[in-house]
DNA sequence: CGAAAATCGTGGGTGGGCCCAACGGTATGC
DNA sequence: GCATACCGTTGGGCCCACCCACGATTTTCG
């Protein structure tokens, strides 16, 4: 069987090819790796979102993760349905729904972390540790300088 | 004005969620870049690709840089109509047509690789000229194991 | 040598992510 | 008290990336 052609080299040389590259496939990893629990990606991310601001409004909530406001309602309706999440009337603010994870929320969160970190670790397997602190360290520079107003971790 | 908060220090910290944003960034600024030459992303990295490999069956193209070979029949009408690319039956297999660059393809695509570069340049601004070699190096190790059949540039 | 399988180019279709707008209800500011 | 803005929800829509099917052609296999 004849090889396939790879990408041209003037294509696969540049850094957003290969970010791009290396993105897809780290998103490929989280879903396989959350999959296997259950869970589709962007329900975990808003469960730990709402894990660490809540209680908090859904408009909020879909400001900080980046999600449209009409499919952050399906999500917590899933999330709810399932007992992840609770979603009740703000008592200041009666525009509001105040939602906040409950025990069991947490506790599956507790469990897709390792899951996480394991996918983690297959993506930047190549790398030694030292190598990996240095690639995640320019890579947080590059994603600071595009997106000045969120804080990085450090 | 309430700032908005940011996405959850647990996925900031996380080489996907980084890797995402970054292959966002890179793409959005190679898009703006050719944007301003008038041409679609993908219409450029379709004209690349036929440039280094010319003359090309569609398929082949299409599974050389992962297009849909639907949405490749597209690019190539609209890259055929602009005179970049001429489309001719192949002699020895009549299943196939065979794709090449024009002239005025070639001179499109040398006017148009200055401004990718300086995309590039834009989008590892915040690093030093060393430290965008270790980066791409580390980078490129990330995707080669991604990718085992693809080769790598260096 | 003929039938089956595979490939080619093209068209139809779908789902997810994102955009915009509207609505009724509520809160805020002047 | 009124205008403006926000909230949550819903509806409509677009675009992109992907899936599948079809007729024509080539290749493979018994």
């Amino acid at each position: 069987m004849v090889d396939k052609l790879p990408a041209p080299a003037r294509i696969r040389a540049l850094p957003s090819w290969l970010l791009g590259r290396a993105a897809a496939h780290g998103r490929g990893l989280v879903r396989e790796a959350l999959a296997g629990d259950g869970m589709p990606m962007l329900h975990h991310l808003v469960l730990i979102a709402v894990r660490e601001y809540g209680p908090v409004a859904q408009a909020e909530l879909a400001r900080a993760v980046g999600i449209d406001p009409k499919d952050m309602v399906a999500i917590l309706n899933s999330l709810q349905a399932d007992g992840l999440v609770t979603r009740t009337p703000d008592p200041h603010d009666r525009r509001k729904n105040a939602i906040a994870a409950t025990p069991a929320g947490e506790r599956r969160l507790a469990r897709q972390e390792p899951l996480v970190d394991a996918a983690m670790d297959d993506l930047l397997a190549p790398l030694s540790a030292t190598e990996r602190a240095t690639f995640t360290a320019l890579l947080t520079r590059v994603v600071a300088a595009a997106d000045p107003d969120t804080p990085t971790v450090s």
